[in-house]
DNA sequence: CCGCATTAGTTGCAGTTGCAACTATAATCC
DNA sequence: GGATTATAGTTGCAACTGCAACTAATGCGG
């Protein structure tokens, strides 16, 4: 079986999909690597941690809006930072449905250390660019991401 | 528990590891659900059938080399799509060790079909961006995807 | 040649994820 | 105000993933 002759062409590396994803998750991976081994913290967790360090109070359902996790993943990551003492879990006033999520001092200490490394990450990988490259950038993934957000499933209908 | 008045700020939704994850998944989860809903057909095992398109004949291990998948996911997308009738495994002459994958019928046919459709989205998505535009995003993304590949875990002893 | 290291690919297992079903509480609407 | 519907969060289950251990075949050093 060979190529036929006019099957139209995608390279898989000048697909942006496919690149997009090669560079998120080689970035995720080098973060989570080091959130696990030094802290014991998984990606979805150090989301928790993040959204409650600048928004303490949020019900969980708060920090899906926020964070693009979903549910369940949240509560697990919830379940998981009450568990070993970095969140604490109060019940909502008025509606006992929700909870108001909040650090612990362990929480805000995993917080504080991990930061700059976060940012130090995040600095050399950026480090490769320009200081207008790098606003440039940002500019045009905020417009992308806007974008995937009202783009349906590929090949839709309304197309 | 309250915010120290002096801990580093990093709000979640300005930090790029998220923002390219975010992304990422959205345009996979969207392209994902094309897939499987109207091939049956997983991303690994597309990512699979794109490179043998483009280049066939390829062993396993030729395939995890050009796509940043790791050798087990190749080899059950391999074993997928062969199970499925899409891809040829023989072995190769001379090293019995390797294989030598190439699609079939089927294959090429579940291609031909994608790759519309795959290739529709990406512009969907990119619509968002002038020519202009589109063309410094693809840049920017290739230096960052090549300074991730040499970047180590995060908060490495050689920062 | 013979053993030891190396490479290709597969499989087992354990941990993670994602969906759907479920419980509990609250809001709505005759 | 009682039935219906909706929302918050959890849990069960099945599928997926990732690592490490394994088999099979090859290469290499002496």
């Amino acid at each position: 079986m060979t190529a036929p002759a006019n099957a139209p062409a995608l390279s898989l590396d000048r697909f942006l999909p496919y690149r997009l994803s090669v560079l998120a998750n080689t970035v995720s991976s080098a973060l989570a690597g080091a959130y696990a081994l030094r802290f014991d913290l998984t990606i979805p967790q150090w989301r928790v941690v993040a959204v409650l360090a600048r928004t303490p109070g949020l019900a969980a359902a708060d920090v899906v809006e926020r964070t693009a996790m979903d549910k369940v993943a949240v509560s697990r990551a919830v379940a998981g930072l009450a568990r070993t003492g970095r969140l604490r879990r109060a019940t909502a006033a008025g509606d006992r449905r929700r909870s108001v999520l909040s650090l612990t001092e362990r929480g805000w200490s995993v917080y504080r250390r991990i930061v700059p490394l976060a940012l130090a990450y995040e600095r050399r990988l950026l480090a490769e660019l320009s200081p207008d490259e790098q606003a440039q950038f940002e500019a045009l993934l905020s417009r992308l991401l806007e974008r995937s957000r009202r783009l349906g499933p590929a090949g839709d209908a309304r197309v």
